[in-house]
DNA sequence: ACCCGTTGTGTGACTAGGTCACTGATTGGC
DNA sequence: GCCAATCAGTGACCTAGTCACACAACGGGT
C-alpha cells in the first residue's frame, strides 16, 4: 500500500470518495500541501439524503459541510408559516451559515434543507479551528465564502424591499427553468419569493395571457423566454 | 498598588486614548498578553466626524473597525433612491462587514455612514489576518460578530417579508426614542424601514389619531408608550 | 372502475402598502 | 421680509397580501 495512491488517483471511480474533491472548490486549489493534507485526512465524507433538514432553528450541527454534489437550500421560515428561499448553495460551495452556527452560539431563524441527495465533505469544528488558524488560503476561502453569502443576503432584502412581484418571478423562472419546464407548485414558488400562493397564481395566469408561459399542474414551462426576459430585466 | 486598580478604573479622561479600550469589547477581555499587545500597539485609534461614509459601494476601507464611541448606520440603497437601515454598529462592536469588504474583494450594495462622530480603533489588513490566525480568542471574535450580524440581516429580511408597517413603525418609534421623544422627519423614518414617506405620514397621523403620539416639525413624542408597545407587541 | 382524501389551482371581495401628483406649511438664510 | 429649501398632508390609483371559498386533478384502496 503506496502513500501516492492518495494523492493521484486513477480512472476516477466515484470523486466523492477521493482526495482530490479539494480542487473542486474554487479558492481551496492552491491551499498550502500540508493544510491539503490536514483536510483531507481529518474531514469526512458524508451522504445525506433529500429533504433532511442539515441545520435550522435549535439544530446545530458540529461540522463545517463542503458540498460535493448536491444542493442545499437555506431558507426563512416566519410564524404565520410563510417562508422565503435566501440562497441555495450548490456543489463546490460551502455552507458558512453552519459555521456561524458552529461557532457563535446564537440562534438562527433560518435553516438549510438538502434539496437533493448530497455529498458532502465534512470538518469538524475543531479542524476547522486549526485550519483557519494555519491557513492564510483556507481563510480566505472562508471569508470569501461568508462575503458572498451575506451578498445574497443584500440582493433577497433589495429584492422584497423594492421590487416587483411579477419581475422577480418572471426571473425565478427563467433561473430555475433550465430545460424549458420548472417543475414546482404555485405554492412552492410563493415559498421560494416570500409571497402568498395567490399572488403566483395570478402573476402565473397574466404570463399565460401574455403567451409566455404554459401551465401544467405542478409545471411551468416557458414558451416565450424573451418575453419574460424583457420583463425581468425592467 | 494593588491590580485591581486595572479592573475598576477611577476618574476616567479620554477613554479612546487609554490602550483599555480592548476590554470595552465583550469577547475581548480574557485576550492572551501577548494579542493584547499586538492588538493595541498595532492599530490606531481614529477619528471620523459625524456623515461621513466610512464604506460603501466602490469604497471598501483597508482597515477593520472597532468602535469606541459613536454609532455606525448600516444601510442598503436601491437605484430608485429608496433606502433601508440593515443594523447599526454601536461602541463596543465591529464593523464585520467592513472585514468582509477588506478580505473578499466583492462590492457591497450597503453602505457604512457615520451617525454620529466616532472614535475607532482601526485595525490593518494584515494585522487583522495575524490576530485571527494567533488567536483563538480573537477568532470567536470576529466570527460571534459575523454571527451577529447576519442574524441582523435575517431579522430585517423577517421584518419586511412577513410584518405590517405599523407594527414595525410602532416598534422602530419605541427603539429610537430614548427620552420619549425622537427626532427624524418622515422622510428618514421611510428610510430606516424601507418604505414611502406618505406611508410614514398615514400611519403616524393614525398614532396621533389614537392619542399615541405627538408630532412637530422633524419630531415624534411618545405620549402613550403602552398603546405603542401592545401594537409593536401583536 | 369507482370512491375519496389529498393536493393543486382559480376567483372575488377586501385590506394594506406603494406611487404619483399635487398642495400648503415651516424654516433658515440673505 | 422674502425666497428657496425642506417637511408634511392628501386623494386617486395601482400592486400585493389575506380570507374564504369552489373546484379540478391525482393517487391509492377495494
Amino acid at each position: 500500500m503506496h502513500e501516492d495512491a492518495a494523492e493521484e488517483p486513477p480512472a476516477m471511480p466515484a470523486i466523492a470518495e477521493q482526495h482530490d474533491w479539494i480542487d473542486r472548490f474554487e479558492g481551496l486549489s492552491r491551499l498550502e500541501p500540508r493544510i491539503r493534507d490536514v483536510l483531507s485526512t481529518r474531514s469526512q465524507v458524508i451522504r445525506v439524503p433529500a429533504n433532511t433538514v442539515i441545520f435550522g432553528p435549535g439544530k446545530s450541527p458540529d461540522n463545517m459541510l463542503l458540498l460535493l454534489d448536491g444542493t442545499v437550500r437555506v431558507q426563512q421560515l416566519a410564524e404565520n408559516g410563510r417562508e422565503v428561499v435566501l440562497y441555495r448553495v450548490t456543489a463546490g460551495e460551502s455552507c458558512v451559515l453552519t459555521t456561524a452556527c458552529m461557532l457563535a452560539y446564537e440562534d438562527y431563524a433560518a435553516e438549510g434543507v438538502a434539496e437533493t441527495d448530497i455529498v458532502a465533505a465534512a470538518i469538524p469544528r475543531a479542524v476547522f479551528d486549526d485550519l483557519v488558524s494555519s491557513s492564510k488560503e483556507f481563510r480566505n476561502f472562508v471569508f470569501r465564502a461568508y462575503s458572498r453569502r451575506i451578498t445574497d443576503l443584500f440582493h433577497v432584502i433589495e429584492d422584497i424591499a423594492f421590487r416587483r412581484m411579477d419581475i422577480r418571478l418572471a426571473q425565478k423562472i427563467i433561473e430555475r427553468a433550465d430545460t424549458g419546464v420548472l417543475r414546482a407548485t404555485h405554492a412552492q414558488l410563493a415559498a421560494e419569493l416570500g409571497t402568498a400562493r395567490e399572488v403566483i397564481s395570478r402573476q402565473l395566469a397574466e404570463f399565460q395571457r401574455r403567451g409566455w408561459i404554459a401551465q401544467g399542474r405542478g409545471t411551468v414551462e416557458i414558451l416565450d423566454c424573451d418575453g419574460l426576459r424583457k420583463l425581468a430585466e425592467s
